[in-house]
DNA sequence: GCAGTTAATGAATCGCATG
DNA sequence: CCATGCGATTCATTAACTG
């Protein structure tokens, strides 16, 4: 008996929307904004990379928070007041679509984007992609196709805690991350943060680092405490960062939103100032909001108008200077624009 | 394009050791002891696993902690004082052997024994393999196959602190555990256990209970505080769980040994006082330990000397009353004995 | 008895030396 | 030049000891 895991890629383009194949020559057509840090692109996010590959443009880092195969359509909730009554009215919108006639379809359409966001990395540059514990494991086999197993960095468990579901299992409270590096041979971009060392050992060694200590033999004795603070224990892949609570003002009501916190943990420490971030899946611009306060530059896609809207809108508040894009194929048929009215 | 992931499962025998394809048939030999409630066989795993398909033995709960795919040879350590010098000294012995031709060949010897454990459960039964991150990828697509996806109940990250090393990259700090169970649509073995508030609902909530509140008209209404003391929150899937320290009296100088705590968590919350708890891997015999310290039975098997040394002394030190059996075949090429001999 | 201090050391990864 | 291997690094943990 023999076994083979991997992730099979046959020819066969019968399956794929027509906008995939080949959607003609593709042109990034500004809608609003001159040459700033920070763009906005609305339209598929496939022909969006692609477009974007024929420019000049590498991004240092990607983030990628695709749909989790969740089989639903979510919906944006707004809230408001209502005047008369003086209760808070909900409004729902739908502003995406997580529906998939197959597993292999959602895998075949995630690969095909992380391949077209690989190619815009630079040599230094990774990709992060957050998935669901539930696909990760395929996620992974496809990533390890694409960008090869040695490119493999991390898998970063984020942790939360949330009202638990009544089931006879252990409640699910993580999120994978799984971190891939362009190429694994060239030194990466990566900054080092710290996190409080444990209470055991400070209780043991202070705040001070731990030396070791090697006689004129050989042997090992004691490590030695030093003067030198410590800075805290090099950053794990295991992080604790709460959920945005239903009432934070980070909140804005489109949903699988991910906090600010999250996001800066990832730029901060995976890329340098002044360095591009990419976000093929920019939902409400959590990615180029944080980008922004950490002084890189960023470029978002998104194929929704409600993201682009609330995107755009929550930018502008920040005070980021935006250019708004539109990405336009010469085939009329798959134009995201005439879509986008439809 | 079309992509599928899947294991490919092709009969092929020219890579497997004989004693996977046939090794006659297959004897429990009594070494010592009589009927009792652990039971510690020597041999193959698997086909210890096979000779024990045969009896009418089945698990409430297996758990698995093969090799990593490390690509090196593990060792024990075993530390004694010398007499004349007064030092500690240091003796290796290898222990077992986690080098392969390929990862094909890991997953396949694997897939072979994931198959044989699921063989010895019983319907609410359920199993759990510990891995790694690096791994647990394709040995979740190989756990789907075997058990069907729809039997995949948990993606546990084991959370531990250790030295840093020195990278530029998130430091590894957990390990992965899948559970399956053998029928999902049998009611499973669960005991449910509870985890500490977090600070954040203690300080709003107090340790009472939360009620939530719907008004006349469906409106949600603040949540109500109860009476009743709060058990905690129900256990989630990410647990921190510290490694055992290299000076405890728990380590028994087996490598890749794991921590009784994060065995007892499983064990108490995945079968009854009573069950039967299978462990295939046994090593230096955690699992067995834990399991008769909370009233249940245990079978393990594990083909190294080392290990079979270890885990008896560990039992007996315990009063474990304890039957040592050895996997005979017929086929002399293939027997254990043999083998344990040369 | 209890708290605080001292002791011992695992094993991931990089970098450099050695063959 | 490439492969191999050893040394350096340093937080975390519990046992043993001390007052």
């Amino acid at each position: 008996m023999r076994l083979k895991i991997m992730a099979r890629l046959d020819l066969d383009n019968s399956d794929l929307p027509a906008s995939d194949i080949d959607p003609g020559p593709l042109k990034l057509e500004v809608v609003q904004g001159g040459d700033m840090a920070h763009r906005l692109i609305c339209g598929d996010n496939l022909l969006g990379l692609r477009a974007l590959a024929k420019s000049e443009v590498r991004a240092h880092l990607a983030y990628l928070d695709p749909p989790f195969f969740t089989q639903r359509l979510h919906q944006r909730v707004e809230r408001n007041r209502n005047r008369k009554t003086g209760r808070i009215e909900r409004t729902e919108t739908p502003a995406f679509d997580d529906r998939w006639p197959s597993l292999d379809h959602y895998l075949l359409t995630l690969a095909e984007r992380i391949r077209a966001t690989r190619d815009l990395l630079t040599n230094d540059g990774s990709m992060i992609i957050h998935v669901d514990p539930a696909t990760s494991h395929y996620v992974k086999v496809l990533c390890d196709e694409i960008f090869g197993p040695e490119a493999f960095a991390n898998e970063i468990i984020w942790r939360y805690r949330r009202w638990p579901a009544k089931t006879p299992n252990f409640q699910k409270m993580h999120d994978v991350l799984l971190r891939y590096r362009r190429d694994p041979k060239v030194k990466p971009r990566f900054v080092q943060l710290y996190e409080p060392l444990a209470a055991s050992t400070r209780a043991t060694w202070g705040d001070r680092k731990q030396v070791a200590d090697i006689d004129e033999q050989g042997h090992r004795r004691r490590s030695l405490k030093t003067a030198e603070p410590s800075p805290g224990a090099p950053l794990g892949d295991v992080w604790e960062l709460s959920v945005i609570a239903p009432v934070a003002k980070e909140r804005t009501g489109y949903p699988t939103q991910k906090p600010e916190k999250l996001l800066r943990r990832l730029i901060e420490s995976c890329s340098y100032e002044g360095d591009l971030i990419l976000d093929p899946f920019a939902g409400s611009g959590t990615t180029m909001a944080v980008a922004a306060k950490l002084g890189r530059r960023s470029i978002g896609i998104d194929a929704s108008d409600e993201a682009i809207d609330v995107a755009s809108a929550r930018l502008r508040a920040a005070n980021v200077e935006l250019r708004c894009e539109r990405v336009v194929s010469s085939s009329a048929k798959n134009d995201a624009h005439s879509r986008r009215s439809s």
